[in-house]
DNA sequence: ACTAGTATGTTATATTATAACAATTATGTT
DNA sequence: AACATAATTGTTATAATATAACATACTAGT
């Protein structure tokens, strides 16, 4: 894996993007009259600390080397769906594995480029993706709920 | 569910359906020189005979109920990767399940629409939903692989 | 018939996720 | 502050999905 520049997609400080995504997660539950736990604050630092999509067992694994502390599994799935509930983090379905979400604050579907040799995922929002596929449901008579747009391939970065 | 009408998405014979797509795997796999066994064979039927998207493990239990084949996991599981690797069937990362390919004679990524109230998953050809991901993708240098695109919500037969 | 390659069988185990119930903590009310 | 209630987290067990590693059987070409 390519891991040499892993921030060239997100060329600003990356500390101070998870600040910013802490603290507008923040507003979002207050608002939203639901309650940000440590624990719940704890396991969204850490989807937003790595590059990649992370794991439910990732993140177990941290919380009991950094944190002492020894969770069991549904520890954790609890938090990562109140996190996918107040859309401040999104699920890709095809790692089995967690993001967060660029923009909580407004809610929306997540379309992803995910690199299939670094890890790196980017989170993109495109209009015209969404108008398609919008458009292509309705051609069916199709009532969408949810989208999943996963695209696989080679990042910038990774290319040689 | 609601699966009293499962077919009317494919107001056609099913039956007649099935075997022309095994049919046509006959042949994919002929030009492709590879070997379409009984076993794949078997595995693909079964996929196309189902309805909805079918998991490895209810695979199994009907090749263990049907066929009295006393398989276990791997030999499903390689039947399933050899059916992707020639395009005859699609995996549902979403629902961890496998549905039969439409046009296996032509290689495609795979867009679908799943019914979440009756489990139906129809693949949508659009030429718009991939022509804008393709764009979306340039606009970001990045480089597709593949594409995984899973519509959930609910199906015309649904619809109250 | 022999052999090399392909496919399948078999056993064990890894990985991801949830059910069910107990203990703890936070919040609003008296 | 003490209480009752609801929400959160802990704990144990297990379900569901997937693969590694090696043994056996089958197939096609010589």
């Amino acid at each position: 894996m390519n891991t040499k520049n892993p921030t060239a997609l997100t060329p600003h400080n990356h500390d101070s993007c998870i600040a910013s995504a802490l603290e507008k997660a923040q507003q979002v539950c207050q608002r939203n009259n639901v309650r940000l736990t440590e624990l719940r604050l704890r396991v969204l630092e850490l989807v937003w600390r790595s590059h990649k999509p992370l794991g439910a067992y990732d993140i177990l694994a941290v919380l009991a080397k950094e944190d002492g502390r020894n969770a069991a599994p549904p520890t954790v799935y609890r938090a990562l769906d109140f996190l996918l509930e107040q859309g401040l983090i999104h699920r890709i379905a095809s790692l089995n594995a967690f993001i967060g979400c660029s923009d909580p604050e407004c809610p929306h579907q997540g379309y992803f480029l995910i690199c299939n040799q670094c890890g790196i995922t980017l989170e993109l929002h495109s209009d015209k993706v969404s108008k398609s596929i919008q458009r292509a449901a309705l051609e069916y008579d199709f009532q969408i709920s949810h989208e999943m747009v996963e695209v696989v391939g080679v990042c910038p970065n990774c290319k040689v």
